[in-house]
DNA sequence: GTATCGACAAATACACTGTATCGACATGAG
DNA sequence: CTCATGTCGATACAGTGTATTTGTCGATAC
C-alpha cells in the first residue's frame, strides 16, 4: 500500500520567534491600511509567518489585541522624551513655571492626541470605548495630571482632566467621522454633492429645521483643526474658571 | 416511484408584513438586551419570524440598520412634544426667555442624551461613530442650534454645539465604558478588587504615576451623574462666555 | 379554462470570522 | 533507543454578512 507525495521529511521552516510587540505591530499596520476591520487574527498571524492559533500564546482575545494597539499608539502621545520608565515621583511635584504652563502641556497633549488620530484613523473607533488602564495610556494621564497639580484641589483637578478628556475624544471621533463620510461620498466631486448632499439639501429644504439651514448656509467653513483648537480652547478658559485663584 | 412524506400542500403561514419600523424595533431589542454584538440580520429576521434575505428589501447592509437604530433612539432625547412633522419655521426665530433658557435646553437636552445612553448602553458604541444625519438627530442638532439662534454669530453658536456635543459624547462614551469594566470585574465584589484592581494597584504602587496615585487615593468618588454635570456645566460656562454680551 | 409571466420569499452557497480541540512533530531525559 | 513533553499547525465548529439560485404563489393574457 503506497502512500505517494509523503509530506516531505518536514524540516519545518525556522518558526520565527513571536512576541506580544510583533503582533501589535503588525496589527496596527494592518489597521492602518485597512481600518480596524481589517485586522482579523488570521491575517496578523499570515503578516508573521504563523498559524492563527499561534496568537493564542501572546493574547488571549481579540479585544485584548485591541487594547494592547490602543497603548501602543499612547506611546505617540507622549512627548517623545517621558517614556514611563524610571522616575521615582520624588521631583515630580510642583509645576515648573509661571501660570499658563498647565493650558500650554493640557493643549499640546490634546493636539498631539489628534495627530495621532488622524494618522491611525482606526484609533477613533477605540478612543473611549473601553477604560485605557495600559502603562502607556497611564502615563498619558499622569501627565495631564501633573499639569494641574497643585493649582486645585484633587477634585476640581480631576474634573478638568476628565472634562478635556471627553472634549478632545469626542471632537476628534465626530471630526473623523466626518472625515470618512466625506470620503465615501466625495472620493471625487470637490464638494459634497453625490450622496448626503441632495438627501440633506432636501430635509433642509422642508423647512423643519430652520435654524440648521441657516446654520449650514450662512456658516463659515473653518478647517477641522482650528474648529478643535477653537473649542478646546473654550473648554480650556472653563478649567482656567475653576482654578484656585492665586494658584 | 413513489414520494414519502410530501412537505404538505404548502399553506404558508401567511407571510407577516415587514417594515423599516419592526425591523429596527427588533433590533433595538436584541441589542438592548445582548448588546450590539448580540445584532445579527439572522437573529433579527428569526425575531420577525422571516428569512435573514427578507430584511434586504427594507435595508441594504447591517450598517445601515445601524444608522437607523441611532436615528430611532434619537426620538428619544428629543422633548416628547416636538415631533419633526410640521412647523413652517416662521414662529422659530427667537429665544423666548429671559438669558438663561439657552443653559437649560441645552443641559436638559445633554441630560436626556445621558438617560437614553443608559437605558440603551449599545448607544454609546455608535454615537459619533458616524456622522448622525437621520430626521430625528437633525431635530436634535436643531433644537440644540434653535436654543442659541440669535444669541451670538452664527459661526460662534455653532462651535457652541459642536462642541457641547463633543464633551457630551466623549464624557457618556468613557462613563459606559468604565460601568462595563466594573460590570466585567466585579459583577460579586463591591468594590474593584478582582481583575483590574490589582493591576493598577500595582501599577499606580511602581511610582511612575504619582500624580495619578494620588487622584486616586485623595479623590472623592463622586457618582457618574453628578461628575457628568459638572463637567457639563464648565462646558456651559465657557459657552455663556462666548456669547455676545446683551444678547 | 390554461398558460405564461413576474414578483418575492426561502433555501442554498460562499468566503470569512474567532476560537476549541486534536494530532503530529522536534526535542529533551533516561 | 525509547519515551515523555511541550509546542505548533491543521482541522473543526458555530456563526457572520451577503450573493445567488430555487421554488412557489398570484395575477394576467389568451
Amino acid at each position: 500500500m503506497t502512500v505517494w507525495e509523503r509530506p516531505e521529511p518536514q524540516t519545518r521552516p525556522a518558526p520565527v520567534p513571536l512576541s506580544r510587540e510583533r503582533i501589535v505591530a503588525a496589527a496596527i499596520e494592518l489597521a492602518d491600511e485597512g481600518g480596524l476591520e481589517a485586522v482579523s487574527l488570521r491575517k496578523v498571524a499570515a503578516k508573521l509567518d504563523a498559524g492563527p492559533m499561534r496568537l493564542y500564546g501572546y493574547i488571549s482575545t481579540k479585544e485584548e489585541l485591541f487594547d494592547l494597539m490602543v497603548d501602543a499608539i499612547h506611546a505617540e502621545i507622549l512627548p517623545p522624551e517621558q517614556a514611563p520608565e524610571k522616575g521615582t515621583g520624588k521631583d515630580a511635584g510642583k509645576p515648573e513655571g509661571k501660570g499658563t504652563d498647565w493650558r500650554d502641556a493640557l493643549r499640546t497633549r490634546a493636539h498631539r492626541t489628534r495627530q495621532t488620530a488622524l494618522r491611525h484613523e482606526w484609533l477613533a473607533d477605540l478612543l473611549g470605548g473601553r477604560p485605557s488602564l495600559g502603562p502607556n495610556a497611564l502615563a498619558v494621564t499622569e501627565s495631564s495630571l501633573a499639569a494641574l497639580d497643585g493649582l486645585a484641589d484633587v477634585d476640581t483637578v480631576i474634573r478638568a482632566v476628565e472634562t478635556v478628556n471627553a472634549y478632545v475624544t469626542g471632537a476628534i471621533r465626530s471630526e473623523i467621522a466626518d472625515r470618512r463620510a466625506e470620503r465615501a461620498t466625495g472620493m471625487s466631486e470637490s464638494e459634497w454633492q453625490d450622496a448626503a448632499g441632495p438627501y440633506l439639501s432636501g430635509m433642509l429644504a422642508t423647512g423643519r429645521y430652520p435654524a440648521l439651514a441657516r446654520a449650514v448656509h450662512d456658516g463659515a467653513d473653518v478647517d477641522a483643526g482650528t474648529a478643535f483648537d477653537a473649542g478646546l480652547g473654550w473648554v480650556l478658559d472653563a478649567v482656567e474658571a475653576k482654578l484656585t485663584p492665586r494658584g
